[in-house]
DNA sequence: CCTTCGTGGATGTATGAAGTTCACGAAGCG
DNA sequence: CGCTTCGTGAACTTCATACATCCACGAAGG
């Protein structure tokens, strides 16, 4: 029952970016200044490109943009871009992994738990989070986007 | 995020067990009745019993009882019998592992979705489980308690 | 004293998270 | 144009751990 390291390294990632907002963000300058490698990093940037979180530039010059403001982004998205779907336990909404789903008592207090992780995603945006990072979430250098 | 087989094999056996409460069963019975290969059974009964939530007893007639009626065991002390201390993230109560947690804005993010869950969790008991299960938690035949 | 049945530890397996490598192509610059 | 920068996409490796199995042991009842 825990958050992924690949979670932690986007919500890591956003709040930087989230913390000058409008700046486009090298691959480099991301993973250097969030501790996050980097080949790893182009992996995970893809899915918030791939789902329109972030927008990208290839080439001199090039690197990563919000698509949205801070304000506008929760982490439900982002929750959702890295891990899929929120899910608690592998058998909700499909019972056809578990021979017990018909009498199954569990499912109510897990799905209760589904609830109210979404509702808690969904209230908290990058801004917030920028706001709580003692340093402005942004630490490094940036470059004005073009 | 999920919960792990393990922990639901360990509820849906405590469910079993606390739709007869007073009864007596052995690991068969359970193994059988809640499909959960026996010696694995065998490993999580283990740490229910250290735990001081099941009583075991071996031997002919052998098996385990609740040590609680199901009403007064929640299922805060189930998971953490089974998954240890309630933690989203590897780096809460614990800034060894994170060069960056000074000035980590996800931080309280993740640990109001920990004392959601945790409050959550304490207030579902065995018993609200077993009045959710259609067929009443236990299904086969128990035996009563020497 | 024989059978039952939980105990404890050693061992096996398979899946997925985390990280790496590399050839490719888009794009700015001289 | 040709060089360099830098993200893309896919294949691949590594490693931890969840899940499961096996077996020798000992407690306890008939």
């Amino acid at each position: 029952m825990q958050v992924s390291r690949t979670l932690d390294y986007a919500v890591r990632s956003l709040i930087y970016m989230g913390g000058r907002p409008g700046l486009k963000f090298s691959m480099k300058q991301i993973s250097e200044s969030q501790h996050i490698p980097q080949n790893y990093l182009a992996k995970i940037m893809r899915r918030l490109v791939n789902r329109g979180i972030v927008r990208s530039k290839v080439g001199p010059e090039g690197g990563y943009m919000l698509r949205k403001t801070p304000a506008e982004l929760n982490l439900r998205e982002v929750y959702e871009a890295i891990e899929g779907e929120i899910r608690i336990i592998d058998c909700m909404d499909d019972e056809s992994v578990c021979a017990l789903y018909e009498s199954c008592g569990q499912l109510p207090l897990w799905d209760r738990l589904r609830v109210s992780m979404v509702k808690l995603l969904e209230d908290t945006t990058i801004e917030d989070m920028v706001e709580e990072s003692p340093r402005g979430g942004s630490g490094g250098r940036e470059v004005l986007a073009q």
